[in-house]
DNA sequence: ACAAAATGGACCTAATAGGTCTATATTTAG
DNA sequence: CTAAATATAGACCTATTAGGTCCATTTTGT
C-alpha cells in the first residue's frame, strides 16, 4: 500500500476537472500549471485515468481532457486503484500462498483483511466532487498569501 | 505507509511470545524456527521491539525475550509504529509544507487525515493477545496438512 | 573458562517511486 | 493543405528502500 505522489497528482487533476463547467475540455498544460504537477509525469497519470475510464481524452489542437463521469460518482478508492494497482494493505491479501505459505493458518491475516476493508470503505465513500477545485492550487495559495 | 514483512514478522514474534506462559523466556532461535522468520532479519526487528519497550531482552546463556507488557495492552498500531516509523498514510500528513507547499490550501488533505484516523483507530483496537499463537506457524501448518 | 545467548553495525541486491525526454499520431485553425 | 497544438507511447535515468545476510562484540549462566 503506497499512497504517494501518483495518487496525489491524479486526485489534483481530477479535482481540477471537476471544478470546471461540465464537459469543458482542459488541456494537460493547463492542469500542470494550475495544479503544479510535473509535466511529463502527468502524461502517464492521465493515460491511466483515460484507460480507467474516469477521464475522456480529446486529441489534437484544442484538445485536452474532461471527466468521463459525474464527479459525484468517482470515488477516491477508485482513483487509487486505477493509478496505483490493487488496493491492498498487505501483499499477502492479494497473492495469498504465493506470497506467504502460512496463509491458511495465519493468526493475523484477518486483522489486515478487516483493516483494509475499513479503509476501502471509507475511501469509497469520498467522491471527487467533494474536493473539486475551481481555481487550482497555485491560485489558491496566492489568494491566501495575499 | 508500508505494511510489509517487517511488520508481519514483528507481529508473528509478538504473537508467539504472547502464546507462551507469561514471563517465560524464549530465545530468538526458537522464534525464528517456530515462526519461520529469517534469522538475521529477526535480530533487527527484536532490537526495535526492545527499544520500543514492547519486549524485554535477556542477554547471555539461557537468554532470550519475553513480553514487557500484558499482550492485551499491546496494539497492532503500536507495533507498526515501533518497527516501521510513524503511522502515516501520506507523507504530507507528517511533513506538511516541507513535503508539499500547498498544504494550507489543499482540498484533499483532510480526506487522507480522516482515512488515516479511521485506520489507526481500527488497528489501535486490535491487541496482540487476540492473535496469540502458542504453537507457531510451522506446527500449525503441519497440523492442518496432516 | 566456556558456551549460549543478545547487540551493534556493516554490507549487499532487486525493486520501485518519481521524474525526464523524444518520437509519433491526431485534430483543428487558418 | 499546411502548420500548430495537442495527446500517446514508450524508453530511460536516479535515489531510496525493503528485505536480507554476515560477523565481531558483549553479557551471562553453568
Amino acid at each position: 500500500m503506497n499512497v504517494g505522489r501518483r495518487v496525489d497528482y491524479a486526485v489534483r487533476a481530477l479535482a481540477y476537472l471537476a471544478g470546471q463547467p461540465p464537459g469543458k475540455i482542459i488541456s494537460k498544460a493547463d492542469i500542470e500549471e494550475q495544479q503544479d504537477i510535473p509535466p511529463y509525469y502527468l502524461s502517464k497519470i492521465m493515460k491511466d485515468l483515460v484507460a480507467g475510464e474516469l477521464v475522456r481524452s480529446h486529441i489534437g489542437s484544442k484538445g485536452g481532457f474532461s471527466l468521463a463521469r459525474p464527479a459525484g460518482t468517482i470515488s477516491i478508492k477508485e482513483v487509487y486503484e486505477i493509478v496505483e494497482r490493487p488496493f491492498t494493505l498487505m501483499e499477502c491479501l492479494e497473492k495469498r500462498e504465493e506470497y506467504c505459505s502460512y496463509c491458511s493458518v495465519c493468526t493475523q491475516i484477518s486483522v489486515w483483511e478487516r483493516a483494509q476493508g475499513v479503509l476501502a470503505n471509507f475511501l469509497a465513500g469520498i467522491s471527487i466532487d467533494s474536493i473539486a477545485d475551481q481555481q487550482g492550487l497555485r491560485k489558491r495559495l496566492i489568494a491566501v498569501n495575499g
